[in-house]
DNA sequence: TATCTATATTTATAATAATCAATATTGTGG
DNA sequence: CCACAATATTGATTATTATAAATATAGATA
């Protein structure tokens, strides 16, 4: 198959992309936290929950991790602004943050 | 605030998440792959082109970084699926996979 | 074949992040 | 105040990964 362009010029450049530099690193930096599957199955054992929230003491041993990797896993949700806290007595209960999901689903739909 | 609950017993325990152990690590596997700001940016352009196409040798100059770089990060974005690639004489053109960030999305819709 | 160009691989290094033991903090109830 | 329980933080270790120099591979053209 011939090579549908000259040799002497490669190709021309590139239009500008539609993600500046700081946009992707931003969407990165989500995409990141996602990465991580006992992250994931928190986000997911949350929507899964009738109440919509889980206790952090339920976690440590459905995801079967030392106390604080899972403490060290919700900060890192609640921080990327994906989790929600509220302390009730001794406990801390986590929800959903559904915008920053949603704003995800539409980086995504761009393709 | 009181707890809601008796301090004996903290919490029932939780409803089986949406996600298995399996699912949650190929869905982590692929959200880690679009945790790297390069490759995001790669997927833009991609996106942004009218051809929907980018020659790798386009690459090494837009995103300003070294040539084996980038070619390690087309080979993650196309064993992650996310990419096909076609050779056209000495180049090698990338285009999207649409389906894979389709599925992401649909995963992303269930919370 | 020889040479040039585009891309891939190998290898080493540096940076980032997951994990958990130990400890600290915060709240509850006596 | 004290003892206990839930959560967070600190600190150390290990694992993963980004990066790029050096090198290899593959294709085009003469």
């Amino acid at each position: 198959m011939k090579p549908n362009q000259s040799l002497a010029i490669c190709c021309p450049p590139l239009l500008a992309g539609r993600l500046t530099s700081n946009e992707a690193n931003y969407l990165a930096a989500i995409f990141r936290v996602l990465g991580e599957s006992a992250r994931l199955q928190i986000l997911s054992l949350i929507a899964a929950q009738p109440s919509q929230e889980v206790c952090a003491c339920e976690l440590v041993e459905t995801l079967g991790l030392a106390q604080p990797t899972v403490s060290h896993h919700l900060k890192v949700l609640y921080e990327a602004g994906l989790l929600t806290k509220e302390r009730r007595g001794t406990w801390i209960y986590y929800r959903l943050l559904p915008e920053k999901l949603a704003m995800l689903r539409d980086a995504l739909a761009e393709s």
